[in-house]
DNA sequence: ATTTATTTTTAGACAAAACTAAAAATTTGT
DNA sequence: ACAAATTTTTAGTTTTGTCTAAAAATAAAT
């Protein structure tokens, strides 16, 4: 496997391409930055190599193997991103950029020790869960911080958005994973969120709400 | 610049390119398993890039820019090795394999964070120098084992052949960086040695003894 | 249901990094 | 010093992954 092919794998996989529902051309070239044409080229490539689906015009989806492979390189991303944070004290809006470097390495002993050495981690800075070795891995049932109604109390166990710009919002308002919030009320007007986070008051816009998840106390 | 680009860097400093001293085309390509004329090809791009002195017909060799380069790569590969055995249990003949792959990461602040968990080691598994950051780097005195004289003293201190076929004979013979070992006797014929290694003894070959430098006791 | 718009594919080209085969320069040997 | 051997370079291909421009298929709209 190239490095290409891998990050095709992957985002066909993010975009959804794992229950054989296709995922057309050109929403993948939008998520790499690339065009059309070439996805074309790689969706034929990759139909060969038995890693996709894929019917001229009908858009690509991943086989049982391709799923494999797409498990095992976000297996190797998210750990990563675990190890950056907790051994080498990055921050968790600088670890996707260097985690996309590091999923490519090839050595199964080398992720399998990363993994022992974090102590077999179930989710990443973000709170998205890392597969196992045999692709198996838990989602945690979560909604967004903009679905909670008022007064309703919830724990924060994960971004959607991880870009950076957002990342460093949250961490300079004192939101981060673990962080219980309580809505205290919410503006008709344009859906922002005053929410209580520790001892601190907070108003919210509905973007950021909807980039958050949290885990509702019942 | 690009990993291939990296890896002739890398080793030309390997092959002397360092001194001024040019080195033949068919040297690197026998040292990179390629054909001369892609050295040719290469030599010109790193040349238009100012990383190396190149003349047809003359060689190739490094200039400041490339030596700095190589030194930066030399050190990231070394620090991966020493993380690999510190941190992950990997034995000495295992690790090159991989920090051929992890020393191409591109990340500044990873490789110092990686360099501060290890807590700034100056020697490599293998007992090769780490260079710092600025690029300085300690050269141990050492000498072959081979040329010490009878009833000589010394600590090993390195190796010169690192490939897993001599890496994994040491092991087995409970030689390893730190051990002290005296040469009780030489063979005239085959110049083969009697070692006390611990408190056992032990017959070498001389193509052993001349890939194990040792710092002589005095 | 045709026309229009969009999406997708083809065809041909390009850059990087490698290769082969042949030509040119250098080195070696007598 | 000159022929022979070796080394190095050139010229032309190949592969991988990308691109542009044009053609073909599908989807949308009146």
């Amino acid at each position: 496997m190239t490095r290409s092919e891998e990050n095709y794998i992957k985002t066909i996989f993010h975009l959804g391409g794992s229950d054989s529902v296709p995922i057309a051309t050109n929403a993948i070239a939008e998520q790499m930055e690339t065009k059309p044409s070439s996805v074309t080229d790689m969706a034929k490539k990759l139909a060969d190599k038995g890693l996709v689906h894929y019917k001229k015009y009908q858009g690509v989806s991943l086989t049982e193997v391709g799923i494999k492979t797409a498990l095992s390189i976000i297996r190797k991303h998210r750990l990563w991103e675990v190890f950056l944070v907790k051994k080498l004290d990055f921050t968790w809006d600088e670890v996707h950029e260097v985690a996309e470097q590091l999923e490519h390495i090839k050595s199964e002993k080398l992720i399998d020790k990363i993994d022992e050495l974090l102590d077999f981690p179930k989710y990443d800075p973000h709170g998205d869960p890392i597969p196992s070795k045999d692709g198996k891995f838990m989602i945690r049932d979560k909604e967004l911080l903009s679905d909670l109604e008022v007064n309703a109390i919830g724990v924060c166990v994960g971004v959607k958005d991880t870009s950076a710009p957002f990342l460093k919002f949250l961490d300079k308002n004192g939101i981060a994973l673990g962080k219980t919030i309580q809505v205290l009320d919410k503006e008709d007007f344009d859906q922002s969120l005053h929410i209580k986070i520790d001892t601190s008051e907070l108003h919210i816009s509905h973007q950021i709400a909807s980039n958050l998840y949290v885990k509702k106390n019942d």
